[in-house]
DNA sequence: GATATAGTAGACCGGTCGGTCAAGAAGGAG
DNA sequence: CTCCTTCTTGACCGACCGGTCTACTATATC
């Protein structure tokens, strides 16, 4: 009953977007109706204040990139090392194209998130935090299979897979200082290092991407 | 000629304190000023303008953090591979004493500084970026005494140096996110499987470790 | 002691912030 | 058609933001 909107999703991908490519601070919620072109009425509507509009962002975001994408491939049918080279590769590409799109070099949505509010806001913070362990989770995924198949020594793969993905907000933050993506794409593949892989099974994990890469 | 006085300190410690633990933007000129005891028109005697007393505090943090203690370890007189476990170390205990004394876990201010104004302030960025390369080539300069000591292989040092440097940060945002640096203080040692080092040389810098604690 | 300079004091400014509100339009259910 | 709910509109609010300005005080130098 009464009219239907799609203003909501709008809000969430202008905000989402916004502050991506720029701050949570420095985009208010009037810029956000605007570039969503939905009336400050309407926001409020749908959010009760920004900070619930940013939970809402988190989770359609994780959504896509982390249910959608990043469990697809660390789950996927790749061999396991060459999955983690793969998340790296395509990170590495992703920033490219958000780079070409915003003008400038944005680092990882979530961590900025984590970054700016995590002092700031509790709530945000704690729903953050079990964001970095959904994707951790993803992470150990890979590495279990990577023990399972003789590809990694036995180590705690839980810990590995934080490591990793600690690793991976670096390079958000690195990137994001050089304002240039490409720069650290040579740093990507040292994932395998933090893994444990020795370099026998670096070589061949690099072999198999070279090979999938050539089959595209 | 006419007075001296050590407000200009005050307001760039305060400030630093501040932004660190909480943020640019959720920290305002008058909070600066009052933290400080420092009025309004003495700030603008000091400095132009909010950016310039961040270029400020990052200048007098680089000096005191980089140039005065990360150095001094970087290029101190331990085994090359040790020192970048007392990097570590030292890193967490840092933060631990900042968790007791503000609340919360605050995370690397450099990196903080970055997250957040990377894409919104392009002076700040590239003096953030032109940091990060002092700190790479600290860790570069470690990484070299490795190789010469025959406790690394032959690598790129300066690749190495920047995924460690992104490896740092990356822990700065993993704490932050679970508001706890304890959480990955076992991740610490990891760097040097990021370094590539051989689990006989891990295992040499870790007893060196140990047995420096031992005697302190 | 005169004077120029460094620093202090704090009221004040336009603009923007997140958020509110009252009124009304659109549209499915009865 | 009526009614109720969903959604829209845009003016409006107090608070606070970074920054300005003028008058004033302290102090080193001559």
């Amino acid at each position: 009953m009464g009219r239907q909107s799609d203003a909501r999703d709008r809000l969430i991908r202008s905000a989402g977007d916004l502050w991506h490519s720029r701050s949570y601070a420095d985009v208010g919620v009037s810029e956000i109706c605007e570039h969503a072109e939905v009336q400050k009425g309407s926001f409020y509507h749908f959010f009760a204040s920004k900070r619930d509009l940013a939970l809402a962002v988190i989770d359609d975001g994780w959504q896509r990139v982390g249910v959608g994408e990043i469990a697809r491939i660390m789950t996927g049918p790749l061999p396991p090392l060459e999955r983690l080279l793969t998340l790296m590769d395509r990170g590495i590409e992703v920033q490219m194209q958000l780079k070409e799109a915003c003008g400038c070099t944005v680092g990882c949505s979530f961590g900025n998130l984590v970054v700016e509010l995590g002092t700031v806001d509790e709530v945000l913070r704690e729903r953050l935090a079990r964001l970095f362990d959904d994707w951790a989770a993803l992470i150990q995924h890979a590495l279990d299979d990577a023990v399972d198949a003789g590809d990694l020594p036995q180590t705690d793969t839980g810990q590995t897979a934080r490591a990793i993905l600690a690793y991976i907000q670096g390079l958000g933050v690195v990137i994001k200082a050089r304002d240039d993506p490409q720069a650290v794409a040579d740093l990507g593949p040292m994932v395998l290092r933090l893994a444990g892989a020795d370099p026998a099974a670096v070589a061949r994990a690099a072999a198999g991407v070279t090979r999938t890469a050539a089959a595209v």
